[in-house]
DNA sequence: AATGAATGAGGATTCATTCAT
DNA sequence: GATGAATGAATCCTCATTCAT
């Protein structure tokens, strides 16, 4: 019996092209829990840590910190459209979606925030764009002589409403607030829940 | 090692007693204009610099960032139970005055957000406080079956949703997304404006 | 407001992973000398400034200025330690390494100083364990009947009173006024020098 | 009978002179209170605050932070020197005191070691006299042939020892320590109290 | 492609000292 | 003579970003 090498190094490791989208994917995550943590002022390199890797790794995959933030909402801008574009959908259960992204994620709050311009604050500008396939995702679903179609801008007003009305320090409690924020505004809500297929 | 005057150049001149007022005064001046400008993270330095005293001016008079937020949104509390107190007013007009407050001033919008607890920000904690005395001026003039009177919590549910969606680069432009907003609430507000005598 | 870099100059270069412990030698080295310059008060830019690196790289290595003070410390205790396990070496000849590095090192007299506790100064609360280890290293070499053997506490008052003792611009007036305390105290010490193999 | 004036503003109040002298006094004993609670660094502003007085006092009565230190110093000094001109009096008996002193006052201890010279603290310079003053008063009271009358920098260098080794949270466990050195020097010292007429 | 050290600007905070009142 | 406000230098500390390895 030959013997076995055991060495320390030379590990194959199939890393390289699998390893890089799993970086990316680990940072969103990392992003997302941090920003929940600390708000997004969080540090930078408090989300590499988090998610296991290195500082040179995040700038890799984001040139700056309007970018790592952008990626953590174009995720659940996504899910939005993802429910938006199901088969058997309606208002009220893309809206109960949206909901719960509000709820989940002070960061998305924020960008909804930033929809108008010019929010003097650390949100990103590109943020515009998210915004606005929001919209476009909702106003796909949004029936004649609903409530919201009135006037041009009443959608996004409105959702901007409930995102100002989402505080406290749980979800449930954030949940409990928006609820009350859309029985104020006389628009239904479904299931206030992720997306899932 | 202990601090010495290095510098033979002569120092700007002490204005005396009489400056303390003024200076608090410029400094609560200052930091509402450098709020709504860069917000409520802006450096204190920049609030001393534009109140034109010295940082140790700043921190005499207040002993950290959250006192000198405090104390301008102190001032715009006391003007929306001014209103409230007075002989001949009415919901509206406190509304009035109250969203008035929220187009000019970013951290008076903060404030409100800051109702529940445990933000991560930098927001205030007896920020608390003031979001109690806006409640009590409004509830005052809040008339038996007034749609806001309903739940407890409707009230202030109300003012942070309005508030969340005054957003927009222009004093302008927010009083429209505010009246919007009101008007989606189906509240009716008074004139935008200033508390006047 | 984030943190924006603004100048467009070369930055003086990253020496790479290598430089981390050649830099941790050089703020330790940086410590000693700006220590028994200025005193443990001194500015950690100093010692930063003095080592070469920027103030980042001493944070990175240390937390606090506790933790600078204490690996300087250490490397003495860790001398005085060595000559203590010698082969063959005898209490005088510890004490001749130990008082070498009390009049070396104006900060190694505050260690020995912070045995007890409670000094309200700056000086750092693991000090102790530095103290213990210092004790232990000389205990071991403490003949039965020695003169310092009698009480408990002998031992380490007997130091703690020829560092106070040791006062003087030079080194060599240092070294002299602890011989004359080491002979008022009746204890026989060895050459006053460093550790050497 | 006619009436008095008991207005509460007309007080005739001989401040001026006499204030002059109490506010002096005032603040030397608070700078001992405050020494002894932060440490000789503690901020000037502190001192004033304790006195009562505003920081403009504190300056025309010392012109800076060392003759505040020595202010203090001097008191102790002097009651050195008052026990040791008593009358029927010995050298154990002084040691007693100063080592009252030494026990009391962290500031004294710092005195003590800046006899030499070039101690890099913030320890004042003409604290030199002081030390003088002390050796002096001291002397006098020395017998021919006693222990540390032999070589002539033995009796300050004694001094020295046992302020290094009065270290400790509390007087207690500061004298006690104070004994102990005492004790290794072969010195008899009388009862460790302050000076009493 | 990843790592993580280094840079250094920026912002917070503290105090010695001066000086109008 | 006293008061206490103001100045502003100095120091601490944190991070965004770069880059050698």
């Amino acid at each position: 019996m030959t013997q076995h090498r055991v060495s320390e190094e030379r590990r194959p490791a199939n890393e390289g092209r699998k390893a890089a989208a799993r970086n990316r994917a680990a940072l969103v995550a990392a992003a997302r829990a941090v920003y929940s943590e600390y708000g997004l002022d969080a540090p930078l390199s408090a989300i590499a840590r988090r998610a296991g890797v290195g500082q040179g790794v995040l700038y890799r995959h984001f040139p700056d910190r309007e970018a790592v933030a952008t990626a953590v909402l174009e995720e659940n801008v996504r899910e939005v459209e993802r429910t938006a574009a199901a088969q058997d959908t309606d208002l009220p259960r893309v809206l109960g979606v949206l909901t719960w992204h509000l709820t989940e994620s002070a960061a998305f709050i924020g960008l909804l925030h930033a929809d108008g311009a010019g929010s003097p604050s650390s949100v990103p500008s590109y943020a515009h764009d998210l915004s606005e396939r929001v919209e476009r995702a909702l106003r796909a679903r949004l029936p004649d002589g609903h409530r919201l179609a009135a006037a041009d801008d009443d959608l996004m007003i409105a959702i901007a409403m409930v995102s100002g009305a989402v505080t406290g320090p749980t979800r449930d409690q954030r949940e409990r607030r928006a609820r009350a924020a859309w029985r104020l505004l006389g628009v239904e809500v479904g299931p206030v829940r992720p997306f899932a297929e």
